[in-house]
DNA sequence: CTTAGGTATGGCACTCAGTACCCCTGATTA
DNA sequence: TAATCAGGGGTACTGAGTGCCATACCTAAG
């Protein structure tokens, strides 16, 4: 990636009430969407906020860079988390199943909470500071993506435009499967859907497809057979013999 | 698409600097754009602003919902011609190939002002504000076209997928595209490029693929059979027969 | 025990984007 | 001439975000 945000963490790291009292930061973010699920998003103030958690004005933006990032409290670890996993893949397997694989711990991150996930889903379906917020946070994710595909495709002549589209592809799978789930309620398995999705991907990008996919390799009960002009019709029939009685 | 954003457009629909006096959203734009690259985006107010332009204040604010929408001045009448145009292609021909078709619109207002789109790309990758304000504008773009496949890919299963996966496809291609020629401070032909970027999206998504492409259709000397097992030979072979004496 | 230094926090005071409300001007029309 | 309406101006206000400084606490060195 071009130019890193060293997003302000804050002082203690947050123990994300692990232990005993919750932290300056947790005491923040529960104070938040409990005004924000009641009251609204602009209709709550910082000094609201900061009144409810029992911390002056200024730790506020100690602890987050503006009032929409309370909202997505945990993204900034899920993406260090990624660009991680991604640094240890190595040049080895697909590509595209890795990025998908990558997408998946971001899928976790939601998972882990559903409740909470779904809260700020109806949040930020209602206010547009906070979907576009949401925007740049994907968007992170999505060049953390294709800078690590752009570095595998690098030998293809078509490699970064390759690595553009199948980055926008795997995140736009992911947050398919991810948006109906939460539309749902929290209901179901995501991880399924979110397989579905992202072999949907693979499916079509990915070099070595996947064992039982049905799209590039036929169903089980059909053969191919591919066949320059002028191959002559023993030779056919041979393979398609050998084929046929499998 | 879901809500409308009613973007005001301000009291006179701005002329575009066609006849005599420039209008008052003109001007705006152009006293912006000046003390934009002069002195930095957030080192100018919106006094600075109307005063270069000679307008009170409270004009910005009748013709531009925010600071960072002067920046994007004709985006949103693209967006109302792409909505327009897709809704116009009715439900013949290749969904792929239409939203291609509408993603060049975009270009094309691009195209239509180089050195005014190279500053503007200048400056929204210097300033994070902007970047992102483009984001939403983005999506807007991949919500409306991915709205006309979805509709389109109504009959299939898979329909919702698809259609978020080739819209933020075509959108990424499109990027990619026009993002290089940005990059390159508007040397050579955009549409060339862009429609390099977009015949690889077509080419993997597109139900008919276009006449000079080599990836989907086998080379012309060759021939797929496709049967099911337990296919009698005679049928086999007798479907080969005429396709290899074609 | 005292002192130095680092860290978490609180408390202003300030800038500036964005908004609500009201007023002015000019042109068109009844 | 009065009524109406639209483009534009002015003022005051709210609230996000920032800079600067003071304070409490905790730890390590003296």
């Amino acid at each position: 990636m071009s130019e890193e945000q060293e997003q302000e963490q804050g002082p203690g790291a947050g123990n994300g009430a692990a232990g005993g009292k919750p932290t300056t930061r947790d005491a923040l973010i529960e104070a938040a969407f409990q005004l924000f699920l009641d009251r609204g998003f602009e209709q709550t103030t910082i000094d609201d906020i900061t009144g409810r958690a029992g911390v002056g004005r200024r730790s506020f933006f100690r602890y987050f860079p503006s009032k929409e990032d309370v909202v997505f409290p945990d993204h900034e670890g899920a993406l260090a988390e990624m660009t991680a996993f991604l640094d240890a893949c190595g040049d080895g397997g697909d590509p595209v199943t890795q990025v998908c694989d990558a997408a998946r711990l971001v899928l976790r991150m939601y998972a882990a909470n559903p409740t909470f996930s779904v809260e700020r889903y109806l949040l930020t379906r209602k206010v547009p500071t906070l979907r576009i917020h949401e925007l740049s946070v994907v968007w992170r994710y999505e060049r953390t993506l294709a800078a690590h595909l752009r570095a595998r495709y690098s030998a293809r002549a078509d490699g970064a435009l390759r690595a553009d589209v199948v980055a926008a592809a795997v995140v736009a799978a992911h947050n398919h499967a991810l948006r109906t789930w939460l539309r749902s309620g929290g209901a179901g398995d995501v991880r399924e859907a979110v397989d579905l999705a992202l072999g949907f991907v693979i499916d079509t990008w990915s070099e070595q497809p996947r064992p039982g996919a049905d799209a590039p390799e036929p169903a089980d009960d059909v053969v191919v057979l591919v066949a320059r002009r002028g191959t002559p019709m023993w030779r056919v029939v041979q393979g398609i013999e050998s084929a046929l009685d499998g």
